[in-house]
DNA sequence: GCTTGACTTGGAGTTAACTCCAACTGCTAC
DNA sequence: GTAGCAGTTGGAGTTAACTCCAAGTCAAGC
């Protein structure tokens, strides 16, 4: 798969897959005797990784040191297993977060539905 | 309240303090004789839910325009009920997203302790 | 063999959201 | 009345994560 088909597929920039594969995510995509790209499925779902982790708040310093650790071979198998569990806690942590503000939202907004209902009061913000 | 005392509550550095009014997520902070900030409870309040919602994601842009609208008085109360659906409806779909991501880590996570407990594999990332 | 269009590179530029800095002011304690 | 500290300002600097650019290469079609 070309530069341009990845891209299109995963909907992330060519611009962005190169970044990605310069600072680590990618581990040496394959070339075609021209030099040019040539993405294999692996490098695919290996993307969308990438991709899932970093929508979900991770680092790409975070995702740079797994995939570091990844080239370093089996030993590294249980801190690989660390740094992913440190980060879902963390996630988890986040979602939580999130969980109590959008109950905040609903609230305000059942404030603002009660306050236009009333055709008066004005809210403190 | 000084900023000082503020920055401590609230858990937000004076300089972030001071650049949130600059942009307008406060509404003019009063001032001491000597031109010293002066904060209230209701500044706080809001200093807090700015601080919620920026943890959710919202955008300084986005609160920006929710206190514009509220600076225009009663007739926006629905453009701002409006605005917070908006970010709602978003909130709840970064929200719906984690949770997926979390379950692929979990997932993740469990094919690591079964290659770590047959000591013989290697995943594939 | 030349045009065209997708690809390559290194490196510069951008964006959001702070964060820091220098120079200054104004209470408070001695 | 002056040292020292907390506060003030405008504006410059930082950081993460892209995003863009110029100059060059390559394969395919005419």
């Amino acid at each position: 798969m070309t530069i341009s088909e990845v891209s299109k597929r995963c909907n992330i920039s060519p611009d962005t897959l190169r970044y990605y594969e310069k600072v680590g995510l990618l581990s040496d995509v394959n070339r075609t005797a021209g030099g040019i790209r040539d993405y294999t499925q692996q490098d695919c779902a290996q993307i969308e990784f990438v991709k899932c982790m970093r929508s979900a708040g991770l680092s790409i310093e975070v995702l740079q040191k797994y995939f570091e650790l990844f080239k370093r071979g089996k030993r590294t198998l249980k801190a690989r297993r660390e740094l992913l569990a440190t980060e879902r806690k963390a996630l988890q942590g986040r979602l939580e977060e999130l969980q109590d503000t959008l109950k905040r939202l609903d609230y305000k907004i059942s404030v603002y539905d009660k306050a236009i209902a009333s055709k008066s009061k004005e809210l403190k913000f």
